[in-house]
DNA sequence: AAACAGCACTCAAGATAAAGAAGTGCCAGA
DNA sequence: TCTGGCACTTCTTTATCTTGAGTGCTGTTT
């Protein structure tokens, strides 16, 4: 491992670097580390060596190389204590208390993403523990109606249904019944199974008319199951980043935003620690080289939301940390 | 006005311009134009003395200018056939009839926006005929329930609202039911004034802790009523335009998109003809000296749909047009 | 052995100059 | 009224030079 000075060394290169944006020189940091340039250019050459550090060009400074950050935020990073500034944006928030958790979350991750110039995605794996609460499905004209389903989490799902012949209210008013006396209380994950075992023979019995109905209903909660609500803050964040000047990656990472099956594939790597915070370094993530995410998941109403804090790779890790944190412990 | 030659001259300039993206030279119009390029230079010193024609420097070919643009459009532009690759995408959409018609008009707004590498943005101004169809509180917590607002239109809104004190379900149910005998029918304008009138006289007179939900209740249809819902397809496509490479640029439009109170003002301006498309090109727009938007109205369900397809200056007028057009034709 | 001062070397970035290309404007003649 | 010809302008590209901020290395000091 390294020693003292190097440790020490390669914490004020990714921190001036993270701060700075530019490359740091040995001259910059004599003073901070009581000694003179060429011994820290000498400590450098080993750092280098050792795969920590980068050079852009041949008599240019350091910058972090990805096993840099790496090893910086797996060792030497120390949590910082929030900022009163940071605290005090935080807190109008958490403490409002008008809104519902999973709303006042949302607003706080759109704090965090305004404090930190990074995007947050947040996006959750609904089919776990989330139970429906209650199906709806209301005419709307001859041949269309919109179907509803509620969760127990104040979650609501609807979608605009077309159906080739006429069905009168009451038919839909019945199925509609038979629906909810099966289906509300069932976890996401099982509606399938009870629809298509219990609840279609009892369809069948009844008019013909209803299997259309029934259906299109069960393509939609299909749909709700398989989808992964997506939330987003701070969208556009990333064009304020120095190192993102360039149109043709800035395109290419705002795509992905837009992208939800690339999205929902952040939730799909398996970690240790669920609940932790898991760190994805440049390559370590399928945005971009020059991208890290921050990732974690918080319990909210017994649903597993997955929070995804994306930035440049330059990013203030330790304050990120502290904020995701906070809010963690404050929920 | 101008003579023949002068319009032809300038709907070649604009249409070279809007291809290649390159001041046109005099040189390269003398095959369309049967003339020597000194001819078509006097020529085009008189449309720059017109100010329909600008130099990018003293020695440089013509580009159009804001009022050359303008020109064009009034005067120049001849509505395009749609051409068999354009028309093929559009129509496997507008066939397709298990979507509503909402939901397939979105869609192909998508594609549009695919084809003309513009955004599309859809909104309206759903509080003129809408009218409710039905209410729906449901109870999540005991302290928080969600409310459902659905339109006739097939529009579902919904809103977790957070109640200090604890209430009954057969209260949430007393409720409302008041308020959907009250209000189902009523169009969304209108419903606030019954809400204050007619509902809460009756609301007063019963349990005193249906107020507060009440109370929520209204200001959630009040927000409803006021936004207007927003939808938007390809809001990346202006990173594809070669003039948006300058990233502040870009930042400030993309701002712009994710600012609903500047989105909605696109519906404010009142123009001539309902229904008509109005073109707003460059200056004569909010967001940019180098945007045009191209806005119309659709009624969709007797809503009035708002639709502004929003790109660059150097637009391909016609084509997008044309596009519209045949949108609204087979709707 | 570790730290340091000194010096040669490297490279990026900015300034300046020159050459070439792509245009225009204007004039005189058909 | 149109056109060919020519001088002039500006952008673009390329090359050269300079400067400044760095590093790497070496020999000396502690």
């Amino acid at each position: 491992m390294l020693n003292n000075r190097q440790d020490e060394l390669l914490k004020l290169i990714v921190e001036e670097y993270v701060k700075n944006v530019r490359p740091v020189s040995s001259k910059s940091l004599c003073e901070s580390l009581k000694c003179s340039s060429a011994t820290i250019r000498s400590e450098m050459s080993m750092l280098e060596e050792l795969g920590l550090l980068e050079k852009t060009h041949t008599s240019s400074g350091r910058i972090p190389s990805e096993k840099g950050y790496r090893y910086y935020v797996d060792h030497l990073m120390v949590p910082k204590d929030l900022t009163g500034d940071d605290m005090l944006k935080l807190q109008t928030i958490v403490k409002n208390n008008q809104l519902i958790l999973s709303d006042s979350i949302m607003k706080s991750l759109e704090i965090i993403s305004e404090l930190t110039d990074c995007t947050i995605i947040s996006l959750g794996s609904s089919s776990n523990n989330t139970v429906v609460s209650k199906v709806e499905v209301i005419p709307i004209t001859d041949n269309s109606v919109v179907g509803i389903i509620v969760t127990d989490t104040g979650h609501v799902e609807n979608r605009n249904i077309m159906l080739n012949e006429k069905i009168s209210v009451t038919e839909i008013k019945q199925t509609v019944d038979i629906i909810n006396k099966y289906i509300v209380g069932t976890p996401l994950n099982e509606v399938n199974e009870k629809l298509e075992f219990e609840v279609k023979p009892i369809i069948g019995k009844n008019v013909t008319s209803q299997k259309k109905l029934f259906e299109m209903f069960c393509s939609f909660i299909n749909d709700v199951v398989s989808d992964s609500n997506i939330q987003m803050a701070g969208r556009n964040n990333i064009l304020k980043q120095p190192e993102f000047n360039d149109v043709s990656k800035i395109r290419n990472i705002l795509e992905k935003f837009d992208d939800r099956e690339f999205i929902k594939k952040i939730t799909d790597k398996k970690d240790n620690d669920e609940g932790d915070i898991n760190i994805y370094i440049g390559s370590e993530n399928a945005f971009d080289d020059d991208i890290s995410i921050i990732k974690t998941t918080y319990p909210i109403n017994g649903e597993n939301r997955t929070i995804a804090l994306i930035g440049p790779k330059r990013m203030e890790y330790d304050r990120v940390i502290t904020l995701l944190n906070y809010l963690r412990d404050n929920m």
